[in-house]
DNA sequence: CAGCCATTCATACTTTAGTCTGAAATTCAT
DNA sequence: ATGAATTTCAGACTAAAGTATGAATGGCTG
């Protein structure tokens, strides 16, 4: 069973995230905090095993907050929730601490997802959060590759599963054996965290992966 | 040789449409019109085989300029382009003389295919047009959902299979059998002109027969 | 150079997916 | 009420998809 904790100051939000976690079996929502000053109380008191965090908050925010819980009980993983707009904040929020950073729009599905992902200690970072953690990457010349680690060659080949291609198809376009392509699919899957082709390929496009060619 | 003429208010359809009918030997654009007018001009002065003529047009529209070019010069062939949301258009744009149908977001191929299929005579209409020319033709009266012929329960169906979940997971969702699920998603499959859950997936995004949900 | 990673391919296997055929119950409009 | 469409389910398949495991090659790096 997954302990969860919901910071947030909108009222709407800690409800739809309640709903949501509600019809999961292993997750149960062990409290909800209104602000950041709330969730690092809260977090002491309760001990959960995950705190989905807003980043803005009034009393103190989600970085703030993040910073102390993470100091004081560093085995409380924190998914940083937020709306697109703040996406300038996501540096901040992993050095903070926090071990992913989702747009509140995430798909219910996703977050649960996510949520599982943190407490098998992956990191999960919204794609577009990749692209600034890249650019920072660059600039300060070390961190690992967080997210997205799909060779080119494995890139090559979603990108035909996107399109709606079967495996015969794939090794086809790219010239490979029919065992390669599934090869490259079974890896695919296990780093996308997903179960099947179809999802792979809506993760693809969801999350804009593709190249559309589109007349 | 086939000379084709290009008629979109589109500039970069016209690019991506230019772009792969050059790759063609035996195809020639021999004139590019920014809307309805235009495309009448130069279809007179041009005299192409075939125009690849866009729906929604500044000036005249589509429609428009295919009832006049038929009407003067009825040897030179239509093929109407355009996009999902214009497709209570379809009766009147084959009305109006137009001898093919398709989505803009045609595949390369299937485009030139379309080309050479309407310059051997035959008609090339995008598989859900069929539908609804074939629904038309015998009700004749009403026309609510012109596309998308896809009943209450398959749309159930076709938007838990794009959540990613495998039929055995939307029997549970939908308190049916997986046969059940089988057999809904094979009719969807024909219906779409699809040939598996992923393209089925991919189709639903793309045309926006989904409801996302968003905490 | 040794080692890691990406890429390739293979064998063998289990599990889904998907098709075909057939059929019963229900709704709905003519 | 008759016919048509929808929804439901089944048996019996065939064809794919996906997993597990192992292994050879070549490139890049410390």
């Amino acid at each position: 069973m997954i302990r969860v904790l919901i910071a947030d100051d909108h009222h709407v939000v800690r409800r739809g995230l309640l709903f949501f976690l509600k019809t999961q079996k292993d997750i149960e929502v062990v409290g909800e905090a209104k602000n950041g000053l709330e969730a690092v109380a809260l977090a002491e008191s309760i001990q959960p095993d995950i705190i989905l965090m807003d980043l803005v908050m009034p009393e103190m925010d989600g970085i703030q907050a993040t910073k102390r819980i993470k100091a004081k009980f560093p085995q409380i993983e924190i998914l940083m929730l937020t709306s697109f707009s703040d996406r300038d904040h996501v540096v901040p929020a992993m050095e903070a601490g926090a071990a992913g950073y989702q747009l509140k729009d995430i798909e219910p599905d996703e977050l649960v997802l996510s949520i599982r992902r943190i407490m098998r200690g992956e990191n999960t970072l919204h794609p577009e959060a990749t692209t600034t953690l890249e650019m920072d990457r660059q600039e300060s010349k070390n961190a690992p590759h967080v997210l997205n680690p799909l060779t080119p060659r494995e890139q090559d080949v979603l990108a035909e599963l996107t399109k709606g291609k079967s495996n015969r198809e794939i090794a086809s376009s790219l010239f490979v054996t029919e065992k390669t392509v599934k090869t490259h699919i079974s890896n695919i899957f296990t780093k996308l965290h997903v179960q099947d082709r179809t999802q792979a390929a809506l993760y693809a496009v969801k999350h804009g992966l593709t190249e559309g060619s589109g007349v």
